[in-house]
This record gives structure tokens, C-alpha cells and sequence, in this order.
DNA sequence: TTTT
DNA sequence: TTTT
């Protein structure tokens, strides 16, 4: 509410598919893992090093889970902008433990798709991302509940795409 | 829509206080001046230097307008986040002109207030940034060119406080 | 090294006064807890909510751990910038944990102090936060696990000041 | 010097080539000119429509312009982060005329390579972006100033590749 | 024109 | 644990 800013950028590239699941009132959540990595040159040794960091980003944004279902894969290189969130559950042994996610929810949330360098995606030609039709009732507000696709997965569509923040989103973030 | 990212982010203070005006079907626009300035000391003289940039923001979101109207005034310190856009005008010569400014509008607008240190300000109880409950129509597509404050402005606060995107209702902030 | 960005922002305020710790050469890192809030109103019950989220901030970087530990303090409000990372442990029972942190290391760290709206701190004189004129020398690839201070903690200068970056040159910051 | 923040980020494409040129003692500067586009659907006509915004970016920072130089080609997609800077000069007439441009220079500067979809380009092998060996003595302060290639400018690698900051700067930003 |  |  009040003087303050929680924001993550990412720009890095998906480990594995996303998974989608959903709510029991049927609303979707996507998971992702993004790897970012650094190298450096060892300042002693001259040697070459790299690290990688994994990072959870979990997207509550119906409109954009959307769009994660339908046109985001594994390998595929995307911008985020999120929130940090640290959520506590119980291990097998009732324990506490707690994990901390980049949520994508709300107006804050934003996703890019920059196109894989692989280039073994299928490149779409007239149904790419950049045509998704995604006839934006969210700035106005309406709650279209349209359902959302099932199941089906478009290939990499590798032609990268900008998706940003819903109103539909109830959830608090 | 598509694969583009658009961004900047300021703190800084203000040089003035802002002027807000009206377009001809009410809908208020606020124009900030915003100094950001650097340091450094020169390699070779040992000098200290000192460069202030001024930055112009326009403030087309109509909630953040009347935050502004209400809590922004000159000196105050402020952190936004909007976008960049570039302006072709007619000096009296008739000639083109360009001016570059930081566009407050829509999702991406971010408006916080950061206490002002000089504290000369009126500290504002009850009636604090946090509690405006101000109800925007951009976001519901209600154009109602209604009311808004006319011309008092409240001291300067100095209360802080997050102000974002345009929104009527319980979306979190 | 490349083609990826992994970038934190927060502005919140520190829940405790910051730790410093030194690693056996001598080296300084400052733990923070920094808190970021949202305050939403719920679309069903109108109910006023509000989430606050606890944020581990990590400065490896020399120069920032000195501003740390002389001008920042519990309850302070700061605009921190750096990277995410997730560290494992073990617990006492020799089970992997995961930790995920915001370090501040290197060039993308920044910390800017924002000013108090309490106003309790004391508000340095000549030898405020703009002139500290701290030497770091990760940059400069020196090692020095030198002096810097002891444990002399300023009372809350809320006096606003930018830190940036490791560097014992003249490169403004 | 203190308690600032000037940035911006940008994810767009290159409109021409980058432009190269030299200061008298030999440091490279580069320009380019980035678009970013917006696309939304009219609320009340329903009409789709699109925005472009040009911005000008100037590299001072000399690895940055060695990357540009050797990497970055027109229709290039490109995530770079700078500061605004407004520029004062006069035209023909003499006239006082304002540029404002995004600056790439000391540490907060940063450029990253995004794999371009078309696909047109050049893959670059053993000798892309990612491995273009900018053996980092930016890091370790050294300056050395080894000269940076002449006009060699390779066909778009589309390899993708983070470039930030460098140390060599003198002009301060 | 602000601020430190 | 902070802050508003």
C-alpha cells in the first residue's frame, strides 16, 4: 500500500517445461525454472568460472498463464518482472520450511518472450505470439472467465512476445 | 504489444511544485520537474564534480494525478517508474521540435513517496497517502471526466507512500 | 557472462538493526531483513488487507558494508539493488535447506539510503553519508582485509545517501 | 552524489547499424537507435493500434562500443540499461536545441545480446558473443588500452551475450 | 528549479 | 522484526 517496491527482473532461459495446474475453482498456475548464470575470470588463477542460479517463478496471472501454456517451452530464453515471495510449508516430517518464489501476479507481472537462438522452434508465421489475440479486456476490466485453453501445447513458437499484468487477478500478491 | 520493454526509473526530487491542468474533457494531467544528480571525484584533479540531470514526467494516470495534486510538492524526494516518449512539437517559428519525457500512464506507472528529509512538512495523521482512497476510472473504461479535487493542495506530507497503476478496485497496490 | 540478467529492487525498511560479520580474512558482510508491504482492499468483503513480505539482504560488497554499518539502522527505509541467490545449507539434523537471498556484490549492487519519516535519527552534520569517503578494493583487485571500523554504529542518520558499486576511483557513483 | 537513481532499460530492436565513431584521444563512442513498440486494442472502436518510440542510445563506455562494434547489427534485438541524460546544443541557426539520450557508460551500463529471430545472421561458433574473451580487467581496474578493433564488424552472431560496464571510463556519467 |  |  505505502512506500514500497518488490521487484525481480529476470532474463534468463526455462530448465524444463512449464507445468501448469490449477486451482479447484479452476483457475491456472504456472511454474517455471529459470536459469540465469554468470562467468568471470578468476582474478588469482585466470581461470574461467561460471555459476548458475535456478530461480521459481510461479505465475498467478490468468492472462498470462495463458501465454506461458501456450507459447512458452523448455530452453526458450524469457524477460520476467515479478514480485519476491517467501511462502512457509511442512516437509514430510512436519517441518517447517519455506521457499521463496518470483510471483508473477497482478500489474506488476510481465513476460517476454525473446526468441530461442536455437532456432529449432517451430516458427510461426501468422498465429505467433505477436498475434496471440489477446483482445485485452483486462485493461477494461471485464472478468471474460473464457475458460483458457486445456491442454494443448504450441511448439516453441520462438517469436518472442510481450505479455504483461491482468486484472482478472484476485489473488492477492 | 509485443517483445518490447520500455522502462525508467527514477529518485529524485522535485524542483518545483507540479503543475497540473485539464484536458478539455477533465481529465487531469500533472507535469513534474525531477532532478537526479551524480557525484565523483576527478582521476586526475582529485576535484569533486557534481552534475544534476532534470528530468520532465507526465503524469496521465489519473489516480496518480491526484496523488500528486494532493501530496507532491517541490523538493519532495520520489520515486517513479514509467515510460519513455519522445514528442514532436512547433516552437513559435513553426519549426519541428522534440522533447523526450517520462510517461506516467497505465499499468507500468509507479509513483512513491519518499519521506522528505528537510521534514519541514505538515505530517499528515489520519488522513496519510495510505488511506486516499482515491477510485480511478481509467482502468474500468469509465471515461466519468468527473470531479477531482480543483486546487487544494495539501501540504507536504512527507508521509510516504506507494501509489500505482490505475485501479478502482481490490487489487493490491 | 552472458545473455542474462538477474536483477532485485526493493525499497522497504529494515525490521532489526543489520549484522556484520567478518570472514576469516577479514572481509565484512552485513545481513539486513528488510520489509516490503501491500495493502489491498478485498473485491468481496471490502476488508482492508495488508501482506508484508521479509526479504534477507546480503552485502558482500566492501564499500557497501561499511555504509551499512555506519549509517544504516533498524527501521530505516532503503532503495536496495542486486542479485538473487540460493545458497544451501544443512540443518542441525544434516538435512539440505535452501536459502534465497538478495547479495549485493560487485557492480550491479546499489543501496540508497532514504530518509527517516520518523525523524528520531540524528540527522548528521558535516560527516553525513555524502562524504564518507570510503575506499573499496574489490575493484581495484587490492585484497586488503584491512581495518574499516570496529563497531562504531552511527545513530540513524536519515540523511539520504547513495552507495554504489565497489570503487576506489574517481568513476562517479 | 547521493540518495539518486537514473536508469532505464530497454528491450528493442536496432533501426540501422550502430554508428562508431571517435574522440580525439581515441576513445570509440557508439550510437543506435532502438525502437519499442506498444500495441493495444482501442476500448471504444475496437480498432488495434501501435506505437513506436525511437530512442537513442550512446555507448561512452569502451567495452560496451567494442561489443556493439563487433555484435550488434541493425534489426538486432537488444536488452541494454543506461541512464538518461538530456544534452544541450545548437542547430544551424544557433539555437539552443535539447537531445535526450540514453547513456551506456560506467557501471550501470549494461547490454544483452538477444538471439535474433530472423535468423538471418551469421552463427558465430567458437567465437560468439559468449566467448568473446573480454578478459575481464575491467574488474582488476587496469587499463589497458588496447586499442579495440578498427571497422571489422561481424555479421550478426545472434548468439546472445551480457556485456556490463567497464572500468576504463573516465567521463563521468 | 531540487537535493546533499 | 520494519513501516504506514
Amino acid at each position: 500500500m505505502s512506500g514500497y517496491l518488490n521487484k525481480v527482473q529476470l532474463i534468463g532461459n526455462l530448465g524444463t517445461d512449464p507445468e501448469i495446474r490449477r486451482t479447484q475453482d479452476g483457475r491456472p498456475i504456472a511454474n517455471m525454472r529459470i536459469a540465469t548464470s554468470e562467468s568471470w575470470r578468476d582474478k588469482n588463477t585466470g581461470e574461467k568460472k561460471t555459476k548458475t542460479e535456478w530461480h521459481t517463478v510461479v505465475v498467478f496471472s490468468e492472462g498470462l498463464c495463458k501465454v506461458v501454456e501456450q507459447y512458452v517451452n523448455k530452453g526458450d530464453k524469457i524477460f520476467i518482472e515479478g514480485q519476491l515471495a517467501t511462502r512457509k510449508w511442512q516437509d514430510q516430517s512436519g517441518q517447517d520450511r519455506w521457499s521463496t518464489e518470483i510471483v508473477l501476479q497482478g500489474f506488476d507481472a510481465k513476460l517476454i518472450m525473446l526468441p530461442s537462438s536455437s532456432g529449432s522452434g517451430y516458427r510461426a508465421g501468422g498465429d505467433g505470439a505477436g498475434d496471440y489475440g489477446y483482445d485485452d479486456d483486462r485493461a477494461s476490466g471485464r472478468s471474460s472467465s473464457s475458460s483458457s485453453s486445456g491442454s494443448t501445447r504450441g511448439q516453441s513458437s520462438s517469436s518472442g512476445g510481450s505479455f504483461s499484468r491482468d486484472l482478472d487477478d484476485d489473488i492477492p500478491f
